[in-house]
RNA sequence: GCUGGUGUAGCUCAAUUGGUAGAGCAGCUGAUUUGUAAUCAGCAGGUCGCGGGUUCGAGUCCCAUCACCAGCUCCA
């Protein structure tokens, strides 16, 4: 802890290097901010250039210079009136002091030439800077904000010594292949086309076929715990989404068929389930007698983000998601709110994510009332309550305000890329709005009638995200259950090809049916056919002896040889490990 | 949407100051039949993202547009 503090600080005065070299090459700049973060540390700047790699590479030059002046970093304060002084010519600094509340010291730190009003801490001198390096240079608006000016920021990262630095680019190297939209596209899982458009992929063979494992798999688990399956439409009139609250606020993330203002009635896609499957609890005049209700949909979604928003897997415009809604009374929220997260930790754990995740709590922001339905009433009850289920599972979960949907809190199950960028894998969220706006009843046991309690969730996710998750996660090399190819037949001649087809046909017989005869095996060198064993988990190579023995020789991506065994003895073993999804 | 970057054969990349596209791997065909490791020969494959413009002439310059990437903002 006490190192990761020392790192940090060393990152933030890196940042102060940064900024001083940039006002070294190009006087005039203007300082926003430059804190540490996880992985560097960054500095925003107003300038009319924008930064290019060559610039960045001339910046780090500039940057070893001033490491090697050795400058002494020294720390002073000043009083209000003559801070705002001193940094006359820095507008950012003169808005950060001026929001600074009254009483608070107002300190700036100083090397060479160079000031800047910082709260610190720093290190002493300049030359403890020496390993670090400038990553890249990007856009981003002043203190968060799309109202306001875009700023250059420049990314970097820094250590205390050479290998460390060495080790994280390196890492960053290696997660670059990792990447899914890279090794996605590279196994053939998925594509995309110019003419079909942003965040549309058409997913192939190979990664439809994972999908559709995931689904089965899901769909399945699903209904063994109580949750019944409805199939509802793609589009709706305006109508619907007017009484849900959508229209007002999520029409711009809508696909509208039609023009609102000429057209007598407009259709819109749907960008969630919600609205659809109350339709189902509609149906008829409920009772308490039918509570808890759960009904599941995988469920295709369409959603018109902003153009600069979609990315590989992670973010479409049409996705597939395992969602669900559960109409309940108050009383047994608790536990069916624990029965949603206990099978959404089940798929985690089946596949393999479970140690990858965090938990956020994500409540409303009262200071933001346009975002919300609802009333501060409503929103204190139906958080407190999540809070109170939270509590008893004892969960480790962290908050995020202004994070809510716009009808009710969410429990986000988040998970972080391989590039480190955190998204929301699941969630699961209580709604105590939408089933009064929508007239959904229950005749409680008194006879009175009352709305039930909405738990929105989802068990996997997103299908196309959960995808791209796991496939940085293995790295392509996914396990027996899912692998797009199971098993490689690599005769050792032509002349044992047939051999290999009938062990094909065995094994598609006993349900195993990813698996591919590589007919140009001979072909290939051995290191190459060895190669395979990176993405297959199971290699079946078989020459004259194996034939004459009747068996064939195993090779496993996690164990290696296994030897000879005979086809029985393999499809025994296989089918067990895909039966019991083992990772 | 914003700030930048990128876009040449399936993949990785070339193409001198603008002169009418090349290589390796993959693919196909034939030969080779060899269990410690990438055999040899040949063939095919690109309207240089798409559309305009400048020019005698553009992959190379200009404009516009689409897609991809990084980041910001957004994310029911």
């Amino acid at each position: 802890m006490e190192e990761m503090n020392e790192l940090q600080t060393l990152r933030h005065t890196a940042s102060h290097v940064l900024a001083q070299a940039v006002k070294r090459l190009y006087p005039g700049t203007k300082l926003a901010i430059g804190p540490a973060i996880d992985t560097g540390f960054y500095y925003d700047f107003d300038t009319e250039h924008s930064f290019t790699r060559e610039d960045l590479d001339a910046l780090e030059k500039e940057m070893k210079k001033i490491a090697k002046e050795n400058l002494k970093i020294e720390r002073f304060e000043l009083p209000r009136d003559e801070a705002l002084e001193l940094m006359k010519d820095e507008p950012y600094k003169i808005e950060l002091i001026n929001d600074l509340p009254e009483g608070e010291t107002i300190s700036f730190y100083k090397q060479g030439e160079f000031t800047d009003l910082c709260a610190g801490p720093h290190v002493k001198y300049t030359s403890k800077v020496k390993a670090f390096k400038l990553l890249s240079a990007t856009g981003a608006y002043w203190r968060g904000d799309e109202k306001n000016k875009m700023l250059q920021r420049i990314y970097g990262t820094a250590f205390q010594n050479k290998e460390d630095l060495e080790k994280h680019l390196e890492q960053l190297e290696e997660a670059k292949k990792r990447d899914h939209n890279k090794l996605g596209r590279e196994l053939e899982l998925f594509t995309t086309c110019d003419y079909i458009g942003q965040g549309l992929p058409i997913l192939l063979p190979k990664g439809a076929r994972i999908i559709q494992l995931l689904q089965r798999f899901v769909e399945d688990e699903e209904q063994k715990r109580g949750w019944q399956l409805t199939k509802t439409p793609f589009m709706a009139k305006s109508d619907l989404y007017k009484i849900s609250g959508h229209w007002d606020h999520y029409r711009d993330g809508m696909f509208v068929l039609g023009d609102p203002d000429n057209d007598k009635e407009v259709y819109a896609l749907r960008p969630m389930t919600c609205p659809f499957q109350y339709q189902a609890f509609l149906n008829r005049g409920r009772s308490y007698r039918d509570l808890p209700m759960r009904l599941n949909e995988t469920s295709t979604l369409f959603r018109n983000e902003a153009s600069g928003e979609m990315h590989g897997l992670i973010r479409l415009r049409q996705f597939t998601i395992s969602e669900g809604h559960l109409m309940c009374t108050p009383e047994q929220l608790e536990d069916e709110f624990r029965g949603c997260l206990e099978l959404a930790n089940y798929m985690l754990t089946t596949l393999g994510l479970i140690e990858d995740v965090s938990y956020r709590f994500s409540q409303w922001d009262p200071n933001d009332r346009e975002k919300y339905i609802g009333t501060e009433e409503q929103w204190e009850e139906a958080q407190s309550a999540m809070k109170t289920i939270l509590d008893d599972l004892g969960l480790d979960y962290k908050i995020g305000i202004g994070e809510a949907a716009f009808y009710g809190p969410k429990l986000d199950i988040q998970i972080k890329n391989v590039h480190g960028k955190e998204d929301t894998l699941i969630t699961i969220q209580i709604d105590q709005m939408l089933a009064e706006k929508f007239g959904m009843e229950y005749t409680d046991k008194d006879g009175t009638k009352k709305n039930p309690y909405i738990i929105h969730r989802t068990s996997i996710g997103c299908y196309e995200r959960t995808l791209a998750l796991l496939i940085e996660k293995y790295a392509g090399a996914f396990p027996l259950w899912l692998a797009p190819v199971q098993i490689k037949l690599l005769p050792i001649a032509d002349r044992h090809l047939d051999y290999m087809y009938e062990i094909k046909k065995k094994l598609a017989d006993a349900g195993i049916d990813r698996v591919e005869v590589d007919d140009r095996s001979e072909k290939l060198g051995y290191k190459l056919r060895e190669a395979q064993l990176e993405k297959v988990p199971y290699m079946l190579v078989a020459g004259d002896k194996d034939i004459e023995n009747g068996v064939i020789s195993v090779r496993s991506r996690k164990n290696g040889d296994m030897g000879a065994m005979t086809i029985d003895e393999f499809i025994k073993m296989a089918t067990e490990e895909i039966e019991t999804k083992k990772l």
